[in-house]
DNA sequence: CGAGCGCTTGACCGGCGTCAACACCCGTGG
DNA sequence: CCACGGGTGTTGACGCCGGTCAAGCGCTCG
């Protein structure tokens, strides 16, 4: 499945005063003086699935926020396997690294419609010199995505096959429902936990059959949980 | 093996000016300025092999940098295993979370001698705040750490045990001599490339047999690399 | 010199990868 | 409206890689 380069559709220019998810994001606690400092569009962008947004060792434009949807992170290895490295959900920042290497060194790909904004890295720069409130929440994004790293790796990547995709489960629950699940396609949950798509799909099979989850639409992405204990390690 | 809590030795108050290593560090570019705005001490420690330097959890009393010597960063999964997410080098900064949280959020141990000098939140938070250099330079760790993070899990974390033995052969090449590379304890690789002792050591005892790296001490710590191509992935 | 620890090696086995067939959903076109 | 085809998910059979258990070896240090 190679995602073809897809422009994403330029949406408007984003009036971050009223925007719907500002406490969760960098601008949360700016205030009017800051924002007069705002010299360049804030875009809004909307994805659609499979889109890309930026491609590995490709120059920045900025540094994204995302709003709605998810997007992967991908990084090939020299031999060409594909890698997700992190998935990241609503609130979370995208392309941090953009602010000191001017360049992104991993793929970002929206699962499913995403929306995002981008602040361009001249904003960025101006304002962490000149805001303490952004200068915060720079290091509060920064050290999010870190733990978030290293999440992934010390739970996600560690134990049987059952583990991770039940530690899978457990993380993908949505903010509100936590009853509720979200999977992937099979192809990418096997990216992320180091495994192969028919050993994901058995593994999901086999909570199904012992009762743990319970699938609630015929693609297999959405599932209920339905006992939590059951599924932390024994 | 259940490292001890070993008090780290005080060894002096840190003449950062004078610092051996202060073009990597974060202190790199700081002027009279900066460095007059420092008003609590920089203390240098040095750790013993093992030594924890703190515990996940645990209220953090500063930052710190690496300046000998190797540490590893250690998470505890809820079902109490142990994994390395990460091996940290000279130059490197060590418990940044501490800067946003107040606590760090992984065990950092001593992987043989090593020394580090400890550099007061106050310190930080005041320097960030009022220095565009120091502000620079910790944009440039977290970036670094972040990349470090996504690296081990892509390049370390992936494919079979034989790929990944030799993937931490070249990450640990020495920075002055690339044909010299340093393993660990057979547990500790075990626990940062997600394999049991046995496999690491099988693996390490065929790429010998293949000519690829070749032993230099008895204790299996030091390798000499021979065939640098012959290790990447096929 | 002996005890203990860490490394290596062997034998065996189970979990996961591989290859393949099949089921199901959905869009396309007759 | 239904036939067809591609994409995705599931399931089965089989083999191999890596885990498990155990024995033996070589340092280091008391």
């Amino acid at each position: 499945m190679i995602p073809i380069r897809v422009d994403s559709a330029w949406k408007g220019i984003s009036d971050c005063r009223s925007c719907g998810i500002r406490d969760m994001v960098l601008f949360a606690d700016l205030n009017e003086q800051d924002f007069g400092q705002i010299h360049a569009p804030i875009d809004d962008l909307e994805l659609a699935a499979d889109a890309v947004l930026f491609s590995e060792g490709e120059a920045a434009l900025g540094v994204y926020t995302l709003r709605k949807g998810m997007v992967k992170l991908v990084r090939s290895t020299a031999d060409g396997r594909a890698r997700i490295v992190r998935v990241l959900r609503p609130g979370d920042a995208i392309g941090l690294e953009a602010l000191v290497t001017a360049h992104h060194d991993t793929e970002a790909v929206a699962m499913g419609a995403s929306s995002v904004c981008r602040i361009p890295l001249s904003v960025l720069h101006h304002l962490s010199a000149h805001s303490p409130r952004l200068h915060r929440r720079l290091m509060q994004k920064w050290q999010q995505a870190l733990k978030d790293a290293d999440d992934w790796l010390a739970e996600l990547n560690f134990g049987s096959a059952r583990q991770r995709v039940a530690g899978l489960a457990l993380k993908m629950r949505d903010a509100d429902d936590p009853r509720m699940t979200s999977f992937f396609a099979r192809e990418d949950m096997g990216a992320m936990l180091d495994l192969k798509l028919e050993t994901v799909s058995r593994e999901i099979s086999a909570l199904v059959r012992e009762g743990l989850i319970r699938p609630v639409d015929k693609s297999g992405r959405r599932y209920e949980i339905l006992n939590e204990p059951g599924l932390m390690p024994p």
